[in-house]
DNA sequence: CGGCATTTATACCGATCTGTCTGATCAGCT
DNA sequence: AGCTGATCAGACAGATCGGTATAAATGCCG
């Protein structure tokens, strides 16, 4: 027992866990505090000691996933240094976020979908669309293209519905596929239109 | 006086004028059917003598949805017998709708994003989503490319992803012609793979 | 006119919600 | 040992939820 770890995680971290578990699953708005203590087994008080009430706590719980998700992508451009692989190693991050037996769609758009949203809430969502958007763009950039922009629309519109039918319909993963076969296709046309 | 009409809709049209309106506006769940038979001017009794209970009146509501957006796809390819124009004439219903100042995504996405749903309501998803493959399915036959499974997938993200982007970002109209622009170049790729 | 279905207004139920508060206990640090 | 911040268990508040019950009023149709 030299090491400082094998401890129990920290209240604050127990009712991430929790919330990010229920929050994902059962959404923001139908999901009580009182679930998410009693999963993270933990008083409520200290659910308002630390992060002073709900809307916060949904905020926390996005701003995770919105840094897990960057890390995956992340991780899955790290293997290429082409721009256009880098693009579409995204599709095959969405891929395997798809395909979790756990998935239910986007987070950002399901508590979206849930009016009314705190501020902080509607704040992490923000700042989720606003990487999407400039990470695209960046992508789009050093693709060379002549319009990077209208790629860069292109992609987000690949990216959300692949998200989506992957939630509404079956075959999740192969939404997600289909989503990077098409992202390839506008690629090479934004191209052509490039150079002509 | 002699014509039947210029009377008050029956309590029935006014709660789902006012279903409409809120479920969609303020979410499913969000929505009480308090503020429900209040902005309808109905009595509570009304609403569980016409519908039974909320989860009835939540499928009432999406299946209204349904009806009117189908209308309104039909219509926009009521304008053209080309297989392919068909299949673009429903991007432009897409824009339309989205365009409306009071849109706030896919009534069927967002339901669907408020776990837990009532069974009726399930079903009314589950029937708009069916009503949506089939008709992609339909429209890709029609335009005789080999793989019409494949195009009535990639029609489907284009779709699922104009509106989702739409919710979440800026130039809601913008988004849907995006879409609509990819699907032509997937519609072309199809054609072209065809006929090699 | 009589009868039936519908609508109305309102009170009520049990459950659940977010948030506050209290008072004891625990753990780390000096 | 003693102080302090953190956590605990639980009661409580005030509001809202979906749904039920009741009794009177209304409208339509034969």
């Amino acid at each position: 027992m030299a090491t400082k770890a094998a401890k129990r995680p920290s209240p604050r971290e127990r009712l991430l866990a929790a919330s990010d578990e229920l929050f994902y699953r059962d959404g923001v708005h139908s999901t009580g505090i009182d679930a998410i203590i009693e999963k993270a087994g933990v008083a409520k008080g200290s659910l308002y000691y630390n992060f002073g009430g709900k809307d916060a706590l949904v905020a926390a719980y996005l701003q995770n996933r919105h840094n897990a998700f960057r890390q995956r992508v992340e991780e899955a451009q790290a293997r290429t240094d082409d721009p256009d692989e880098k693009i579409l190693a995204i599709f095959d991050a969405v891929a395997d976020y798809v395909s979790e037996p756990k998935f239910r769609g986007c987070p950002f758009t399901n508590a979206a979908a849930e009016a009314p949203a705190g501020e902080s809430q509607q704040l992490a969502i923000k700042d989720y669309r606003n990487w999407l958007r400039q990470t695209f763009l960046k992508l789009a950039i050093d693709t060379g293209v002549a319009d990077s922009q209208a790629l860069a629309d292109a992609l987000t519109i690949l990216y959300d519905g692949a998200l989506a039918t992957a939630e509404m319909n079956s075959g999740a993963r192969a939404a997600a596929m289909t989503a990077k076969r098409i992202a390839r296709l506008t690629l090479a046309a934004a191209k052509a239109s490039s150079s002509a």
